[in-house]
DNA sequence: CGTCGAATTGATGTCATTCAACTACAGTGG
DNA sequence: CCACTGTAGTTGAATGACATCAATTCGACG
């Protein structure tokens, strides 16, 4: 497990927590590294998953299918992020949400004890005041305000300034899917602002 | 301090985490009460709330002006509900998100400090699998869902069964800024609800 | 070169918004 | 007690944003 921890996850848990190497390295019992190819399925509707992802490379879309059988995607995990449903690991629940490679993956799998072993040995104001929750929180939120309060095209925008590398290693309707419209609606957002002289990639 | 905590807030405190009572009153230099009429802003945007809200009686709702000057409503904070903008506690950023009283509300002001301090006092693993996040995060992403994947009826039917009581409490035009539709669709939406003989209040 | 999925485009449809008019009702002051 | 005012809610007609459906083009890849 030595060997495992020469990775992203090691240095961003240090990085993150002010934690020594050698600390977490003693956790290593519930984290271990996982190759997925492209178009691999991680995580499956109804399925209870108490495994949290985290991505050292590559890159993982997380979606839910509705009523109408649509997809929507929640959100695109690349480098250095977390990929989990608190819901179903916490409550050991079935999930609603896919888990899915969208490029050639490696991931670190996390067990929910994992966390548990972590806050064990360190004091619990550190990993309270979770960066990552706080991250996660205030991405949720800010979705949220932009359905309620931005046009497709405003929210295409802020898509673009906050994943500015996405749109090379994303197919279009995917990025469609998560902005809540159709291929066709986000094609002609894209047309209208080339119009505009905005450069859109 | 010892009255104050003859609130609700102390018992939900004991029964979420299973904590002492004389422990929860510890932690009591960091929380007061204080009373607010209906109208009342709690948090205004621009400020940077280091405070977070229980709700003991009473109901608040957290909302934000969009750029076109329109309100949308993130949630309503109904009795033993918390109010509080983690972005702005966490790093102390100035607030987009307003706080106000819909009803006269008796609230527990919670200094950040308060959490740090339960934190300290109790072994992490209890305090980092909170309920209260969980809850949170939860009801974010069911958010989406709904904004991504349901249509206004839909969202009106799962609005009245996850908050019942809330119609009788809240007037029609904060519901319909809290799907994310204007009052106007909302009534016919309730219209041709009543039309396929669905009780609506 | 042929195939298949991705992206674009046009024509049309649908749902919710906008704007304006009107009703209902509560609170206010004469 | 009644007119005056303001806010909530409803309704109708016109508009707008995005969806749907269908046809076509583009581009990667075997």
């Amino acid at each position: 497990m030595e060997k495992t921890f020469k990775s992203n996850f090691e240095k961003y848990l240090v990085e993150t927590f002010k934690i020594e190497r050698s600390a977490v390295a003693e956790c290593g019992d519930f984290a271990s590294i996982k190759n997925i190819e492209k178009g691999q399925i991680l995580v499956r509707t109804g399925e209870s998953s108490r495994n949290w992802f985290f991505v050292e490379k590559g890159l993982l879309r997380q979606y839910f299918i509705d009523k109408r059988g649509k997809e929507h995607i929640l959100y695109f995990a690349p480098e250095n992020w977390l990929v989990g449903d608190r819901n179903s690991a916490f409550f050991n629940r079935p999930t609603q949400y896919i888990v899915e490679a969208i490029e050639d993956t490696t991931i670190m799998v996390l067990d929910i004890n994992f966390a548990v072993r972590l806050s064990e040995r360190f004091n619990s104001a550190i990993v309270d005041s979770d960066l990552l929750l706080q991250r996660h929180i205030l991405q949720l939120q800010k979705r949220i305000s932009l359905l309620l309060g931005a046009t497709a095209e405003e929210r295409y925008m802020d898509f673009i300034s906050t994943y500015p590398n996405m749109l090379q290693r994303v197919p279009q309707w995917m990025i469609a899917s998560y902005l809540g419209i159709t291929p066709e609606s986000l094609s002609r957002v894209r047309r209208e602002l080339a119009k505009k002289n905005f450069l859109i990639d």
